[in-house]
Formats: structure tokens, sequence, C-alpha cells
DNA sequence: GACGCTAAAACCG
DNA sequence: CGGTTTTAGCGTC
């Protein structure tokens, strides 16, 4: 069964155009919510089907993170593959072009 | 209804 | 720059 906060997600998450990241405390953002945590959470059980990119879901650290509840693994060599793909190439572990990450509640 | 876990971030050293 | 602590919701019992 969907939460409300899962659903916020994942529209937030969708709304991610391809060839773009986001982090973790932005998605938190903009569902006005303080606990990217539990936005890290959220995606990682990934209660909705591959829709939800989480794989363009960074930290703020411009890191990876994690992917498939895990923060090491193949998972994250296949994170940065499928980012990679999309234009987004990432350099030790790290986002070389952070002008790639796609930012929601963002006041200018 | 309460406890524990988490894909992070912020703070202190 | 690195390590530790805190935070806030989701999941499970």
């Amino acid at each position: 069964m969907p939460t409300l906060f899962q659903m916020k997600i994942y529209n937030a998450v969708e709304k991610i155009p391809r060839g773009y990241v986001t982090t973790y405390k932005c998605i938190a953002g903009a569902v006005s919510c303080r606990s990217y945590r539990a936005v890290g959470r959220a995606l990682g059980r990934n209660p909705y089907a591959p829709r939800v990119p989480c794989h363009r879901v960074i930290t703020s650290d411009l890191r990876i993170g994690g992917f498939q509840g895990q923060h090491k693994g193949p998972a994250i060599e296949q994170k940065k593959k499928l980012l990679a793909l999309e234009g987004v190439l990432f350099r030790n572990g790290k986002l070389i072009d952070e002008s790639r990450v796609f930012q929601f509640g963002r006041k200018e």
C-alpha cells in the first residue's frame, strides 16, 4: 500500500529529466520533508516499479550514495553505468559534471 | 502502539 | 578532511 510520502517522492523523482540527477536533500525539500533518510529508504525499497529511476538520486555530496539497498557492491557500479549512459559521468565515485544535477524547489 | 533500521547530512575534532 | 552523532520517516513486531 503506497504511502503519501512515497507517492510524492515517486512523483518528484519521475520529474527528473534523462541525463540529470538529483540529491536526497533536494527531494526531501521537494516533498517538504526534512528526512532525506526516509527518502532514500523509500526509494531503496522501491515500492513502485522501475518507473522510479532511483539511480538518478545521489547524495548532496554529489556522490553516488547507494543503490538497491547497499552503499557498496556491484549495484553501485551498475548505478554509475546507468548514469554514464544518460550522460552523467562519474569519477572515483563522484559526479564529474555537477551541472547535471537537477534541482527541484529552488527559488530564483 | 512501540522499537529498530536506513541509499544521509550536519557537526565536532 | 575524517569520524561521530542526530534526524525523521518507513518497516516490522
